[in-house]
DNA sequence: GTAAGATGTTGACGCTGTCAAGATCTATGA
DNA sequence: TCATAGATCTTGACAGCGTCAACATCTTAC
């Protein structure tokens, strides 16, 4: 009498921009971006395969319209540590290295994304991922002047190469965890706590 | 009258495996392993699509190869640097941390095979290919060893922790570099000495 | 209320990895 | 020497993929 699925109605789904990008998020996290692919998405989401075309002119589009999702959520986590009063710079500091590598253990799928070669390598970001990744790059650049004007960070190196080492630093110990190269997560509080060592040993030596 | 390639003559190859391989190294290295497909490969070799896979279970089998090949290249190189008599303890870090961000940045479709998720995220590294990665790993650490020994890391750090931290920080930069989140390279020396200056500045305060 | 545009559908194409079944060559041992 | 087992290579087939073209349906604006 009726048909399959009830949501099948509607012609017209109402939001299937939103739905697509919701319920491409929840497969990616589940199964990896190498099995997520736009036709078990739409299957997913009750729609044929094509409709997701008029609404992102190709997979890559999908895929960046969810690390969006990734830098919104990603943005917010970072402004809570730094907009915390009750914590002084080195304690910032640490939270942020704790922070960003969890994240990273947390949502491995959404952090590749992000930071790996899938949307990167081909320069294939549509603007509006640049658009709130690029300013996340550059927050990190800041945050490192900060630092270094405070005196936790060595202010006798070159703010823009020692933002890319340090942030090398924290970025690699993501990829080599969420990669599988060190499989055992348990160490992350340890290898923070000597990515930090590193970082900050050097203040009174190189500012005295 | 005759075949249209003259390498048909014979049914059998001769070493199609070892033709694979090199092969499908060269169209790594020019296209990127997401253009990578047995059936280009078998189609460049001049076999059919199916003969690969008498060599090779799967593609993945393939890729685990390949990667192989790039870490006996990779040995020989790290090997070249600590067999040199003419440098010191800290000409040898240096050495090894510009050896091994211009390794990546020179064959970054490699280097990505060998270091990065394609192989290790799923734990489908062939025994072959552990039996030749994972000493290479052990070989970082045994080096962090060395330089803590001779006073050029801190000693006080934890030495399978202190080797995590500074090889990502080395593999971060490679990976900001090769996937295109840090495009140019001309920066590479300095983003290399920074890094020395990060790992060697603590010594002093550390080891007093 | 009709025309335009947004949104959804089916059909089709070429690409992929991989399995099954059969063809051909090589090597082993009676 | 010669059959035969095993290694190697072939074609045929299948399901899954991203994407284009053509058509259907609903919504919105004049």
């Amino acid at each position: 009498m009726t048909d399959k699925k009830l949501p099948k109605a509607r012609y017209h789904h109402g939001d299937l921009r939103t739905s697509l990008i919701l319920t491409a998020s929840a497969m990616l996290k589940d199964n990896g971006v190498e099995n997520l692919s736009l036709r078990k998405l739409a299957d997913q989401v009750g729609v044929s395969r094509t409709a997701p075309y008029h609404h992102f002119k190709d997979k890559n589009e999908l895929l960046c319209a969810i690390a969006e999702q990734g830098f919104s959520h990603w943005k917010l986590q970072l402004e809570e540590i730094f907009e915390n009063p009750d914590l002084n710079e080195e304690q910032k500091l640490r939270a942020f290295i704790h922070g960003y590598i969890s994240y990273a253990a947390q949502n491995p799928e959404m952090y590749d994304l992000m930071f790996g070669r899938t949307i990167w390598k081909q320069n294939s970001a549509t603007d509006s991922l640049k658009d709130i990744a690029y300013p996340t790059f550059q927050f990190q650049v800041k945050m490192t002047r900060d630092w270094q004007h405070k005196g936790l960070l060595p202010a006798s190196l070159d703010t823009l190469r020692l933002s890319q080492v340090t942030w090398g630093t924290i970025h690699g110990i993501a990829r080599l965890l969420i990669d599988g190269i060190y499989a055992d997560a348990s160490h992350i509080d340890e290898m923070c706590e000597t990515a930090l060592r590193m970082f900050v040993l050097n203040r009174q030596e190189v500012d005295k």
